[in-house]
DNA sequence: AAGTTTGTATTCAAATTTGAGTAGCTGTCA
DNA sequence: TGACAGCTACTCAAATTTGAATACAAACTT
């Protein structure tokens, strides 16, 4: 249901690594911006999918680390799942929306000086992706990566938007 | 961390309800686009927050439902949720993102054809949000609860646009 | 050379989320 | 009137996620 199955079996799915080179693999990525790639997730999908054949040990612990590959049936498992993500539209889960939610439960003043913030924090993260967009950097992820960040941050700037939008209208008393 | 408890205890702050009630409340504030709000995990969110003293049983099963209200602590808990879901911006989990990671994965005519319903799906899912918007309907939900659906809308607007546009490139072969 | 930070690699308990299942009640339609 | 659908209200096991802790090696500092 999640992606962090996806997510695994697609970074083995051309090299053998271990828990955490997987990690980082995918923080290279820039996944933790957008799925639960904490350490723990990834060592219980690790052992999970292990237990169900979709991976295995290549290389065991012995001082070394714990080394996995993706098994056939992984590869099967990763076509599915991929088409299962193209195909379906899921909900994207977003905390701010809650805060929205609750806007009339916070007083005029700290709405604004939290939009304010909000609105400094989206920029400087916008700012940080253009030089990945500029191809200035290239860490060695594959060059369709930029896309995730192109979506990304046009969903960051739609939130941008909102919030300079309604700005004024909280201003105004127009909100909420 | 979620958003779950700053959902629960904002639907408590003025009534006392039962965990029913509660995720219909929820629903009807299209919660299920953005948040985890399936049955189990309000309820058990509710059982959790009673033994921590955030809200306390109103009324005890006995044929009848079991409903909650929210203490005083809770009331407070839900200030400081709220103030943190305002102020700190935290990543939106977004599955699609997922699948575009593995973009290079995809034959370009499934690439195209899923790229296509999707953009279908998506056009529906904002034809289906327009009447909320323009204030047809309101089924008891706050007005400013339109803004979760301006800002939800400004975001699949985010991913349709991107789409529109990796379409030609695809065919292009300009990607993956 | 001892002490300190930083990076690698993993584990674990606790918290949360999922998805499916249960059971009672109400309306309705034949 | 009885059977079947649909709504209300909840439970539960299994899966996943979190957050912090551990351990050990390399690099850097004083």
């Amino acid at each position: 249901m999640s992606s962090t199955r996806l997510l695994i079996l697609g970074v083995l799915h051309d090299e053998t690594l271990n828990g955490y080179e997987i990690r980082r693999r995918l923080e290279l990525w820039g996944a933790d911006q957008w799925a639960n790639v904490a350490f723990g997730s990834i060592y219980h999908g690790l052992t999970k999918m292990s237990q169900e054949g979709l991976l295995e040990i290549v290389e065991k612990g012995r001082g070394g680390s714990t080394v996995y590959g993706i098994t056939d049936i992984g590869r099967q498992e990763f076509q599915r799942l991929l088409a299962e993500a193209w195909w379906r539209v899921k909900p994207v889960i977003d905390p701010f929306q809650a805060a929205l939610t609750f806007m009339n439960h916070m007083p005029k003043e700290q709405l604004l000086s939290a939009l304010g913030s909000r609105s400094a924090q989206l920029r400087s993260l916008l700012a940080m992706c253009e030089p990945a967009i500029e191809g200035k950097v290239q860490y060695g992820a594959p060059r369709h990566i930029t896309e995730c960040v192109r979506l990304n941050m046009a969903r960051t700037r739609a939130e941008l938007d909102w919030i300079e939008d309604a700005i004024p209208r909280i201003e105004k008393d127009e909100l909420p």
